[in-house]
DNA sequence: AAATCATGACGCAAAATTACGTCATTTTTG
DNA sequence: CAAAAATGACGTAATTTTGCGTCATGATTT
């Protein structure tokens, strides 16, 4: 196929290629994709019971940018955040963590039964 | 730094302001975060053995874009590529892949003893 | 030896992620 | 009410990821 020109581009996301489950636990993996994420889902942990925005002084980034990583662990539904007069409180949803625990663990035990050697 | 403007930019890769474990932790996350690399991991399992490069033609993906994937993989040690005359045999790391299964276990079950609430 | 095959390096373009600054809005507080 | 606080929306720059085409190299076939 000879092309003098590149004509093509249409680049990114094939993701719908693959089935909705692997594209639903790829979603959750890349949110525990950075470690700023998985300090906040640390903090959160810690702190034992739901608090109000201050999440950003405990991270090493700024406010906005902390922000940021809490919207996308609420994207995912790992966290929850209820807005209570001027301040947010945010806390974990166990539940989806405890789903997420348990998908990743089936995932990871379904994959290595097999004792490849090379 | 004594600059009255910003000339500055430098943005991106704080990530070494967090602990070393949870940077390995996101890195082996984001090693998962792509469902393509889901399907390889999944396809090498399956296929118990170690397999000759044809992991391209399970993947609905051009071969240079599953190279692509199969070398992060291997960045990440969940896979292994050894050369056997001019194919490459990949198969699974068991042992890296067991290894994250109880991390990623050990993280996510730390994480919500709290049985916090909103 | 020549054609074919398999693979990875390299480069490129589009898109997404990361990190912030600024601003508008909505509370609180003095 | 006015100042201060808390938050999220929005914009932006740098960087990384994604997806692919092309090419060089080193086997395998024939």
């Amino acid at each position: 196929m000879r092309h003098d020109f590149k004509i093509n581009t249409m680049t990114t996301t094939k993701t719908d290629l693959f089935s909705p489950e692997l594209q639903h636990k790829a979603r959750l993996f890349k949110a525990l994709a950075h470690p700023a994420r998985l300090a906040i889902l640390q903090y959160l942990a810690e702190i034992k019971c739901c608090i109000t925005g201050n999440i950003a002084e405990e991270i090493p980034l700024g406010r906005t940018t902390v922000n940021q990583h809490l919207k996308e662990l609420k994207e995912a539904d790992l966290i929850r955040g209820t807005v209570e007069g001027a301040k947010t409180n945010y806390c974990l949803n166990a539940q989806a963590i405890e789903d997420l625990r348990r998908e990743s663990d089936a995932f990871l035990s379904g994959i290595d039964v097999g004792k490849n050697f090379c």
